[in-house]
DNA sequence: TATTGTTATACTCTATAACTATA
DNA sequence: TATAGTTATAGAGTATAACAATA
């Protein structure tokens, strides 16, 4: 290999996912907003899905688990929820524009203090370690794993 | 700023780190040793500790939450725990040999499969992709999460 | 009978607080 | 009284399985 010895890539990446994610838990409180809701919104926003169990899919979530947060979103008018008539078994969802207003705040804020982590960085290094972490973050998790397939 | 528009680092990071461990469970179980064993493993190796105390903190995790792990450890002979003469409230911690050598089997086979992922990524930016990681890695928590102090 | 969403149960992890033995 | 290590308890989070409505 060409790299030197170095620590495994996890190892030092879950400290740091840590250390990000303790970040942004101020910053959601402060908006009235747990995780996972942030988390549905994105995904509500950035590519719409039409089941629960599709939504749930997109985040990693089990389909149990979104349920609660979900109500909540709704409570809070931030996601509307309704019964497809073409099929009534499946709720229709989709984010509101308070929903999408309230999202854009949340990332605002999290990505300033992202954007003065990776300030600490060369500006060259910074813009291929954002290109790596894209292309990693979009690769199978197969591909990831090596599982057989 | 200078970058395009992008996802939160934290949204991209999770699925990657997420894809990462879950390519580590079946090399762990293969060795028959854990996550948190392994963790301590890697610690006690790279850099010794005295108690158990700055052990737990040097992996993130509780005191008393290692404790089983260490329990396992010591049964497989993985690592050694003697009471210190000088203050008989602290048990010093070492790594074995045969530790040594389990902890450089698993690692090897974590980096040969990152190395695979890795090897997705142009030969730059995968260099300046490692750079970054360590960098970042390094930082004190505070100075991610922005604390005041 | 298969599928969507929901609820209920059990299980795992983790954090907190007590406890012991030393100092 | 303070500290290192341990154990016990309780709480949060998660996964599994059962359930109701619809297809």
């Amino acid at each position: 290999m060409t790299d030197e010895a170095r620590r495994d890539l996890a190892a030092m990446l879950h400290p740091l996912l840590r250390s990000l994610i303790a970040a942004e838990l101020p910053v959601l409180e402060a908006h009235g907003i747990s995780m996972w809701a942030y988390s549905v919104l994105l995904a509500l926003r950035d590519s719409p899905v039409r089941t629960q169990a599709a939504l749930a899919e997109a985040i990693g979530a089990d389909k149990t688990r979104i349920i609660s947060t979900l109500d909540e979103l709704q409570d809070a008018e931030l996601i509307s929820r309704q019964q497809d008539p073409d099929d009534r078994r499946v709720r229709l969802l989709a984010i509101t524009d308070a929903g999408r207003r309230r999202c854009g705040a949340v990332q605002a804020a999290i990505q300033s203090n992202e954007e003065r982590v990776l300030a600490t960085l060369p500006a060259a290094d910074r813009r291929a370690f954002l290109r790596a972490v894209r292309a990693l973050s979009c690769l199978p998790r197969e591909e990831i794993t090596g599982a057989r397939g």
